[in-house]
DNA sequence: GAGTGGTCTAGACCACTTC
DNA sequence: AAGTGGTCTAGACCACTCC
């Protein structure tokens, strides 16, 4: 006699994403509960979290830690390798930005930081922590290396404002060069219930080293962004 | 009286990871099954399961669909804003590189490739399909679209050229601009199964723009990227 | 043919959010 | 207090790989 085949992830998967293309479920709304859904499709909670994660994956869905399932927002644009700082770009693209540092402290350079920033081992290093957000949703944290001797007194200004004008109108520094890095990694347990994350959230790692003329590495910065928060967008310009 | 407490993902994450890291499974590798694994550690397999795919998200391994799942080997580092072939790229970082054409066809632009190449829709233009790996494992697909007014031979040539050269060469034309976009997408079902990941697996997708000194656009890519496999470092040189 | 990963079922408990 | 997502258990069947 025939059985009623398994409702399968792929089924859910097209179930919720002609919900979101077709605006039913806007950007930031809330999915129903995965319970809510199961029942509804008549399957089981387990194919719906798959279907979820798949969602997830690509980037149309995010979770805000056991607080539910959302629609995923417009991804922002932005270039790492230009030196405007993130609240120009997302005022630009009609968002509003939102910056809350962390923790600033001044740290000796361990053997890692050294090689990155070409300093000597122990050398005194001004270390920034920020996470910063769009549209009220934390999207990324920033770990922000300074050299301490470039920059004496730089730990007494306000943090919120930008650094980049900062670096360049307070200290005249012009900049020469920036080498990006960009990969795949997982947050950290602590990064990951900063930005509301599940365990082990896979994100975008972007590491960038910024030089100045005389080729000092004037500032060195990790930045760990939800993965569907983001669109990379370089352009390069080939030498005559 | 007192329970056994669960085995957590993240202790098996832990377990996994430390014989990683100790080289006890070098690159390539394959794990034990899924089930030798929660046998061994007197969890279920879902929990193993679970550690796996964040292993898998951070790129520390990798599987091949229904093969199993294997330690990832090094990344390779890649530049999209240079116009340098994979080949040189891999050869240069100590790999053996590999590519196979899937398919090469003439179609006419549609409203999204148009816009994207800045020609009419119905512009006759070249489309190129193609797969890469090193070491054996494939880690991208690419595809090429190309004026057909701009190579009139072109499909004439061997695929397994680099086309970078050969436009260059062959062609004369010189690349004065490349604009590179890079995000998060997933496999679509028939990528996945070229790639022998799994369904909806999450990629890199990167699209590339390239234009001659006369500004028009020579060249547009796009590229699906295993995650695990790449490391993508750009340097950017400010004007005077 | 044996074993594997991919998928699905049908529960369960806990920590946390929301009301 | 009710409901949610996060996690875990203990199975099951299938399609596929490997031998």
């Amino acid at each position: 006699m025939p059985i009623k085949p398994h409702v399968t992830a792929a089924q859910v998967c097209g179930f919720l994403e002609s919900r979101i293309k077709s605006g039913e479920w806007g950007a930031e709304a809330k999915l129903p509960s995965e319970r809510a859904i199961s029942d509804q499709l008549q399957t089981s909670r387990v194919t719906v979290r798959e279907a979820l994660k798949r969602l997830e994956a690509n980037g149309q869905i995010y979770r805000s830690n056991r607080r539910g399932w959302f629609v995923a927002p417009p991804r922002i644009d932005y270039d790492p390798s230009r030196s405007a700082h993130f609240t120009q770009y997302a005022l630009e693209q009609g968002y509003s930005p939102y910056t809350e540092c962390l923790m600033q402290r001044l740290i000796q350079a361990d053997d890692d930081l050294a090689g990155k920033m070409a300093v000597a081992e122990g050398t005194q290093l001004l270390e920034l922590h920020r996470c910063r957000g769009i549209n009220g949703r934390l999207v990324y944290l920033e770990e922000i290396f300074l050299r301490a001797d470039l920059w004496p007194d730089l730990i007494e200004q306000p943090p919120d404002q930008s650094l980049s004008t900062m670096l360049r109108n307070h200290y005249g520094q012009l900049f020469k060069q920036v080498d990006v890095d960009i990969s795949i990694a997982s947050l950290s347990a602590a990064q990951a219930e900063i930005l509301q994350a599940p365990a082990g959230c896979s994100c975008f790692y972007i590491s960038r080293r910024t030089l100045n003329q005389e080729g000092l590495v004037i500032e060195y910065d990790r930045e760990y962004w939800r993965h569907d928060a983001l669109n990379i967008k370089v352009t390069h310009q080939f030498a005559e």
